[in-house]
DNA sequence: CGCTACTTTGAATTATCTCAAGTTGAGTGG
DNA sequence: CCACTCAACTTGAGATAATTCAAAGTAGCG
């Protein structure tokens, strides 16, 4: 079932589809939302699931608002979450109906939805459409991607270290600002361990060691980074340096400076 | 550089084409053959990288025999495999230029290649393409989320035969054999450890214990599964199962029987 | 003011990694 | 047909990063 059809319909109007513009050129939503009545905006509070994993969906959604999450559930509670969502980002599939993960609102948000024969249609006659969500399933993957390499190579405090920086570059994409950059995070610790595979606890302790070092300060849903290049650093040194260190305290050496000491 | 440019480039003929139907109906190599004498075909053998990471790509290509690897590399030699390619898999990237990751061939194969402004002309002109490609791409996709999830919240055990199960039904696909499948699968343990985020001594044990359960057998590059239902049990139990017998020992109960004993 | 959900800290436990030796087996060339 | 080689696989024992369990702290909110 999508829980979202109980939320109020809003057709969408003439300034919607401008307002959607602020999602940039290549945004989805605001494109279909200028190409038929039968494209409607739903508003969503904060903890809405969209859709469950294996749901039956009738709908293409675009996330025109908020964040969202998208992750997979296993056993005795623990999920994997696989993305986060932001304004532009797609959530449904184009080829099968059936959901292969859940998606819930982080924040209140928008969603653009079609209908699922629209869409084809729509597809069919703007070739354009079709590359524009091509786009944003190689851009998703890249992200998976990256996230696989954390998962599966890096040490706990670098795994935490890139996503924040995934985090902020996200969020200030063209913009080549690299000194104390501060961001809404709408996140909680616990989102970053079901995203990294690591236990709330781990993810806690990485984030001290990453304020301690002021690196990294990321409290409520804010994020603040001093120096980007450096966290960045610390993102990609999977273990090296700790590797290298713990070696040398074996062996009786004086232990070098660690970005996180 | 695309190192494949040196190969043998050979024209696809009206009979390749006929011959890459047995890709099936979806299979985008013999769609592609079919539709610009510009669509070039590869020979490579095992072991050619067909790109690097950051490679400016000049070509989409889809593999039409063979196996291939997409990974990416991190420091000291640790990489990270992304997915397995096989027959029908796009490799490469649609919306740019600049490779995202490796990819390296695991058996010799064939490549059918299309430089991306010939693509971008027949996308325009043929629907049906871009929707064969954006498939082609949820599948990866979703395979890459069942991926996270593996390396996220599953234990050695379960990663490996999780990874197994994953193959065999690649291969038999609408087969409905669940019992005594035997599959080629061209890869090393050292693929399986790069791909679950183990280490090869890791995986070696997990192999051991699946084979003297009589689950799976992996050996020289042939896997037998004798009986996929309860591998697939091993798989979907994260470490429930482990982990009761472990509290149930430290309670000094008798263990139950797990699967792997 | 007292929930409730989230975060923090500590100590013990463990799955996996590391390091270091073997062992196996397919391929090679005498 | 038999060494020989080399890469892949195997096995063991010790080290460690992360988990688990348990118990306090905090902060937002009605």
């Amino acid at each position: 079932m999508q829980s979202f059809r109980s939320a109020p319909i809003v057709l969408v109007t003439e300034q919607d589809s401008a307002k959607l513009d602020v999602e940039g050129p290549a945004g989805l939503a605001s494109w279909l939302a200028g190409h038929s009545y039968r494209v409607v905006r739903h508003h969503h509070a904060a903890g809405t699931q969209l859709f469950a994993e294996d749901d039956d969906l009738e709908y293409l959604c675009v996330l025109s608002r908020g964040w969202a999450l998208k992750y997979k559930s296993l056993f005795e509670g623990r999920r994997q979450v696989l993305d986060f969502a932001l304004p532009g980002d797609v959530l449904g599939f184009v080829g099968e109906r059936r959901a292969r993960h859940a998606v819930e609102m982080l924040t209140d948000g928008e969603v653009v939805s079609v209908p699922r024969e629209l869409f084809g249609s729509l597809a069919a006659a703007n070739p354009e459409l079709m590359l524009k969500v091509v786009r944003q399933l190689e851009r998703a993957s890249t992200r998976a991607h990256e996230h696989m390499v954390s998962i599966g190579c890096r040490a706990a405090l670098s795994r935490v270290s890139r996503l924040l920086v995934e985090l902020v570059e996200r969020r200030t994409l063209s913009s080549n600002a690299r000194h104390d950059i501060e961001i809404d995070a709408p996140i909680r610790q616990i989102h970053v361990a079901d995203a990294l595979g690591l236990r709330g606890e781990t993810v806690c302790r990485a984030l001290k060691q990453l304020e301690a070092a002021n690196l990294a300060t990321f409290r409520r849903g804010r994020l603040r980074v001093p120096d980007l290049v450096k966290l960045r650093g610390v993102a990609e040194t999977p273990d090296a340096e700790a590797h290298t260190t713990r070696k040398a305290i074996r062996r009786g050496a004086a232990p070098a400076a660690t970005a996180a000491a």
